[in-house]
DNA sequence: AAAAAAT
């Protein structure tokens, strides 16, 4: 039974010791998350004439860090970590890990910076002020030290920088974002802002991703970082009821994640603001502004209440980042910082690929015999995990029958199908319930799905960058991993990139994939790689010319593979 | 041409 407005409205004057923005038909505005809230205990926490009044009460603002009087909210806050079975992926997996994070294989990552007054990268967590609670968090989350992109990224957002980064999800890029915010939050002092209905709340973080399951990912992560430090944190996307949502939103938000389309809503109905966002994150960032997302995305940051760029602080983070977007991009960033960290992963042999011709006939037998040979792996009963991609929505529903009816445990995810079926057959194939999952691209970006052993490309997509991001979602972490891509006529377009890609990652590539590379139209399809390079990418400011080298001149970028290289490799293999 | 994202 939920108590009315007008009774959380005097509880919480009671809390607040009846101080507050002054509304003109309330005598209190108490914003939404302060109602609804048990009487305090201890009242006096906050001082009879508290100036000014919170937007987002946090224990830490009423008292010392880590201690304290006031109210708890700590004590109704779900443990993120209580599902946390440390033991248990050995046991099925048979897989020594004891970090998580394999950090041999970050030695020698390659990083590269550019921008103005580049904050210098941090060796330790503890070379970072991120406050006791974070710390604690941290040690939680078995974090020993900061990954590539987190040592560089975090001191870059701590000085309050914006930041366009280029570095592999798995390599611990949610953390890289949200520690900053988080901490930012629990430094600041916020004042209220003019209300403007009752039920719109004020979040100070905005963190956006392009698919649900991976907002869901995020808003995981980041609650097990927010733990006990007062920081609210809250998931909004569509196919999931919205009064569920609006209820979490009411109870107080400072981190907002969500897709665009429910956050859209949510602004259209009033029920957010972003008056108050002091951070803006974009997740996948290109994904984030290519043609399908541009427009919404666009109309969120430049056509809502959001402060302007150069007010608030903006942080772009994907694996690969085309030119084309990152001129796109930089409408929305204010005097940026570049960031690039070689992948760990798909730029490394961490992820063992191969490429096998296969007609379109035959893919389904082909299949069907690398299944089997992965079964070989299985261990204690259990099958490795499969994660097989195709081009579409049907083709994902046939090939689930297909290997439903030929007695292989599989499950599919796919637009089409509902966020139920979603989340149920991300979940099955977690939990190896159902170790084979076909996909579309919905789960190609950013998923973090452990113990995926093998990616198999059945239809390659059209774009170079969509294969990279399919194959990072294994491998992951720093583990081994298997991709195999069914290539056959149809994906021509694909065999130079893929080529130039294969070669750069120290795989093998095939005789007759290069002669198909070596085929492909010269000059620049949309598939070429502006500016060479697989490190995720480079600063398109310094194509432009005039932009100087950050780093010192060290320039780690292995030249892109360009028509030369084409040749020559078709030369060695014919001579 | 396809996929994703609001109802």
């Amino acid at each position: 039974m939920r108590t009315s407005w007008a009774d959380s409205v005097a509880a919480a004057e009671n809390e607040n010791g009846g101080t507050g923005t002054a509304r003109p038909t309330k005598a209190t505005y108490v914003p939404p998350h302060l109602r609804n809230r048990p009487p305090s205990a201890d009242s006096s926490a906050a001082p009879p004439q508290a100036a000014p009044p919170q937007v987002n009460d946090r224990p830490v603002l009423a008292g010392p860090p880590g201690g304290g009087g006031g109210w708890d909210r700590r004590e109704r806050e779900v443990n993120p970590f209580a599902n946390d079975v440390d033991d248990e992926p050995e046991q099925v997996f048979g897989e020594p890990e004891n970090t998580g994070i394999n950090f041999d294989a970050y030695e020698d990552i390659p990083v590269e910076t550019s921008g103005d007054n580049v904050p210098p990268p941090v060796n330790t967590f503890a070379d970072i002020d991120l406050g006791n609670e974070l710390n604690a968090n941290i040690r939680r989350c078995k974090y020993v030290k900061p990954t590539p992109v987190q040592r560089h990224a975090i001191p870059i957002s701590l000085a309050g920088r914006d930041l366009m980064a280029c570095a592999q999800t798995g390599s611990g890029k949610t953390a890289a974002f949200c520690f900053p915010i988080i901490s930012g939050i629990m430094k600041s002092q916020q004042t209220a802002p003019k209300p403007r209905g009752f039920r719109t709340v004020f979040p100070l973080a905005l963190i956006l991703s392009p698919t649900r399951e991976l907002s869901v990912q995020i808003n995981e992560e980041a609650k097990k970082f927010a733990y006990q430090t007062g920081v609210r944190v809250v998931v909004a996307y569509g196919g999931a009821p919205i009064s569920q949502q609006l209820r979490e939103l009411e109870r107080g938000v400072d981190i907002l994640v969500a897709t665009p389309g429910r956050l859209v809503d949510l602004l259209e109905r009033a029920r957010v603001s972003l008056e108050m966002i002091k951070y803006l994150a974009l997740d996948e960032a290109d994904r984030m502004l290519d043609m399908g997302f541009e427009p919404q995305i666009r109309k969120i940051v430049e056509q809502t209440d959001m402060p302007p760029r150069g007010v608030r602080q903006t942080m772009l983070f994907s694996a690969t980042f085309p030119k084309e977007i990152q001129r796109l991009a930089s409408d929305f960033l204010s005097n940026y910082i570049f960031l690039a960290v070689g992948r760990v992963g798909s730029s490394t042999d961490l992820i063992v690929q191969r490429v096998e011709f296969v007609h379109e006939s035959d893919k389904r037998s082909h299949l069907m015999d690398l299944i089997h040979a992965q079964r070989a792996n299985g261990v204690q009963g259990k099958q490795a995990l499969t994660l097989v991609f195709v081009e579409t929505k049907k083709g994902a529903d046939a090939l689930e029958h297909w290997l439903g009816i030929n007695g292989f445990p599989a499950t599919s995810i796919h637009g089409d199908r509902t966020q139920q079926e979603r989340e149920l057959a991300l979940r099955s194939f977690k939990s190896g319930n159902t170790p084979i999952l076909v996909a579309t691209d919905v789960a190609a970006r950013g998923l973090d799905i452990p113990h995926v052993a093998h990616v198999i490309n059945f239809d390659l997509p059209n774009d170079i960058d969509d294969y990279v991001h399919r194959i990072g979602r294994t491998g992951r972490a720093g583990k081994s991993g298997l991709a195999t891509a069914f290539f056959n006529e149809n994906n021509q377009s694909l065999a130079r990139p893929l080529a130039e890609l294969m070669q750069e990652a120290n795989q093998e590539v095939p005789d007759w994939l290069v002669r198909y590379a070596s085929r492909a139209s010269y000059g620049g399809g949309r598939n070429r790689r502006a500016g060479g390079g697989r490190f995720g990418g480079r600063d398109f400011r310094r194509d432009g010319g005039g932009f100087n080298r950050g780093g010192g001149g060290s320039d780690y970028y292995v030249p892109g593979i360009n028509l030369a290289l084409a040749v020559s490799m078709l030369n060695s293999l014919t001579s």
